[in-house]
DNA sequence: GAGCACTGC
């Protein structure tokens, strides 16, 4: 077996003369330097001790702290190993597609090769793998469509769950389906002698790598699974409490940003806050006090970042302050684990987040603000020790972080199951309630979704999966109550239609509104705006910015009407990353349905057949308008309100149909159109059969 | 008459 060293150097050598382009001095030093890197990493003395465990047992536990380097490295321990012969590969899931892309990148770089051939990343909408592949970067999610395809993952043998601690729905998924997997590998086996898929076949090596404190949670799901530790490599940073509570954590935010601001050594701020009004109205209170303080007292600079907020804002706080100014980056959850700020010395933390949750007996989510848990904490005070010691102001005291939870609550036991339990079922696994999850979902969280399913034709009485609609929604990539939409877009005749409608409903936040100019976003895409409801506008903004687009694209480079697009989304307060994302969707569910053999028809102007469409689709969520102007939602009966940023917010029809509904400051309904109340009863007569 | 943590197929 190769030592780690000479695998590499071998590799870049034949790659570094296969590449005119690339000096072969200034590739030599660039190694060098990786490889000098490369040693300093805390995993790197622990490389045989490693692969020793990995072939000793059949599942691993890796608790690795930030800065450990297993990400990057323990992949390419695994393939001088000799763990990717014969073709096998090693597939390791991120749950974020930006980690995916950039450790790829960078293990391509490490292993001197093109991103694409041994080392590669597969997300949606970009797959960069090849024959040749053996390292493979994935988000969750894609690993689990593969799973639909492939349920023995056969062309792996080894398969590594990265930052399983975040617990993210798709990671749960993934944990309880490996388990299978590695069974049902074994199984096969013992069974065929060996053979599979014309492969030889070989039992599936897990890897769990997780960074929380704790690797009990994952080792006793596994059976008492062998967990090993690796070190972190992080600078110091100092935690500071406060005496007392505070009962104005947003008041006590701007006092600790100015107390560093004047009292501390040079180094960036970065402040957690729970949403886009907090953020902005303490941005505008920050640049207010900046005005009382002494001219050269003033040189610090505000930043805001969310996940709403348009590209080109997001790009300010990865600038370097100008010379001499501070940055104080106001930032909700996405500066914790999905973005790195460079210069950060000082966090702020008030304790706080904001979090979905999900009640399954009225089919509501919410969005509360609570307190972080003790792991959010520690993820947020370690991103001031990114670049040398730093410090971290907790806005609570020290007895109130003891009382938090020690990590946050699993997504799935707070979310809506029904995209879940439809994949299970695609899968074959048809006990839902007794299958195996590290956390169990609530029973009736269980019990409502497969009810969903059941009236959205998704699954027979006894809850097995309908054929073929069952197989069909699971294989759409899309929330099920839109995968049922397509289908019935495609009787209605107006499947052209829905395929915009539902790539736009499936992203966020379409519409940009900065709180300072919500009249002038309103005024500006004004014309969008249909009597008939969101669906309709939703439509025209697509239909709109795509004619513009195809107008552009004959007569400009493609940088260009990049740019041209650009500046039309910014006019009409649209999110250009949203409605790229949209388009992507499109693209790839127009591809899917056709596939099907479905004919994308379009119904033209007859927009009334659409309208019916989407009630017929949407029906589970229907509401009628009170005496008080107020709304009753007919599934739960619950007294709801229209959401301000729908276009029907000031009309309010007498019947709509709606896609989510949510609990704020107040129950609101959002994505709305006008129905007739009739059609429910006409187009849903095995729920409405009842309704006068 | 008034508002939107994050990620992913």
């Amino acid at each position: 077996m190769p030592s780690m060293t000479q695998g590499e150097l071998k590799s870049s050598v034949l790659n570094s003369n296969q590449n005119p382009n690339s000096p072969v001095a200034s590739s030599l030093s660039k190694r060098q330097k990786i490889a000098e890197h490369k040693k300093t990493l805390p995993i790197a003395s622990v490389e045989k001790r490693l692969i020793e465990e990995v072939q000793k047992n059949d599942i691993l536990i890796i608790v690795g702290e930030t800065g450990s380097g297993k990400t990057t490295q323990l992949p390419q321990f695994l393939f001088n190993a000799g763990f990717c012969r014969e073709g096998k590969m090693v597939g390791i899931s991120q749950p974020r597609r930006i980690a995916a892309v950039t450790v790829a990148k960078r293990v391509a770089e490490e292993c001197d090769v093109q991103l694409g051939q041994r080392v590669g990343y597969s997300i949606r909408f970009d797959d960069t793998t090849s024959s040749s592949t053996r390292l493979k970067y994935m988000t969750d999610g894609f690993l689990l469509r593969e799973a639909l395809v492939d349920p023995l993952l056969s062309r792996y043998s080894v398969i590594i769950v990265d930052e399983a601690h975040e617990r993210t729905v798709h990671t749960d998924v993934l944990l309880a389906l490996l388990k299978k997997v590695q069974r049902d590998r074994s199984k096969a086996v013992d069974e065929i002698g060996g053979v599979l898929k014309g492969r030889k076949a070989s039992p599936l090596k897990l890897i769990i790598m997780s960074a929380s404190l704790d690797a009990r949670v994952f080792s006793e799901y596994y059976g008492g699974a062998r967990a090993v530790h690796v070190q972190g490599r992080q600078f110091p940073v100092d935690i500071f409490y406060t005496v007392h509570p505070e009962s104005d954590y947003v008041d006590a935010a701007l006092v600790t940003i100015f107390q560093i601001h004047l009292g501390e050594k040079e180094g960036d701020i970065l402040v957690f806050l729970t949403g886009q009004d907090e953020i902005e109205s303490v941005e505008r209170l920050v640049q207010e006090r900046l005005q009382h303080l002494p001219e050269d007292k003033r040189k610090l600079l505000p930043l805001a970042i969310f996940s709403a907020l348009p590209s080109e804002k997001q790009m300010r706080v990865f600038a370097p302050a100008p010379i001499g100014f501070r940055k104080v980056v106001l930032a909700t959850n996405i500066a914790e684990t999905s973005i790195t700020i460079p210069g950060i010395r000082y966090v702020v933390d008030p304790g706080f987040v904001k979090a979905r949750s999900y009640n399954p007996s009225k089919g509501m989510e919410s969005l509360d603000v609570v307190p972080t848990s003790k792991a959010q904490a520690l993820q947020r005070s370690g991103r001031a020790g990114r670049e040398g010691p730093g410090k971290c102001f907790r806005l609570y005291p020290e007895r109130e972080f003891e009382k938090l939870d020690d990590s946050t609550k699993p997504e799935i036991k707070r979310c809506n199951l029904s995209n879940v339990i439809l994949q299970l079922k695609a899968l074959g696994i048809d006990d839902i309630v007794g299958f195996d999850f590290i956390d169990k979902p609530s029973r009736s969280s269980i019990v409502k979704a497969l009810e969903e399913l059941r009236l959205l034709g998704a699954l027979t009485d006894d809850c097995k999966l309908e054929k073929p609609t069952g197989d069909q929604m699971a294989r759409l990539p899309l929330d099920p109550v839109y995968s049922k939409a397509l289908i019935l877009a495609n009787q209605f005749n107006c499947l052209e239609e829905m395929l915009i409608t539902v790539a736009m409903l499936s992203v966020e936040s379409i519409f940009y509104d900065p709180r300072e100019k919500r009249e002038e976003a309103r005024i500006s895409r004004n014309h969008f705006a249909s009597i008939e409801g969101d669906h309709l506008t939703y439509l025209s903004v697509y239909r709109e910015s795509n004619e513009f687009l195809e107008k552009r694209k004959a007569e400009n480079s493609e940088a260009k009407v990049d740019k041209i697009m650009g500046k039309w989304c910014k006019d009409n307060f649209v999110n250009s990353r949203s409605l790229k994302h949209a388009r992507d969707i499109y693209r790839q569910i127009r591809g899917n349905v056709e596939q099907m053999g479905f004919n994308v028809s379009s119904c033209g102007d007859d927009l009334l057949e659409y309208r019916r469409c989407l009630a017929a689709s949407f029906f589970l969520k229907a509401a009628q308008r009170q005496m008080d102007g107020t709304y009753r939602a007919l599934e739960s009966g619950e007294i709801v309100h229209i959401h301000p940023t729908s276009v029907l917010f000031r009309s309010k029809p007498e019947s709509v149909i709606f896609n989510e509904l949510m609990q704020t400051s107040k129950k609101y309904i959002k994505n709305l159109t006008r129905i007739d109340p009739l059609w429910l009863a006409e187009l849903a007569p095995h729920h409405y059969k009842t309704e006068e």
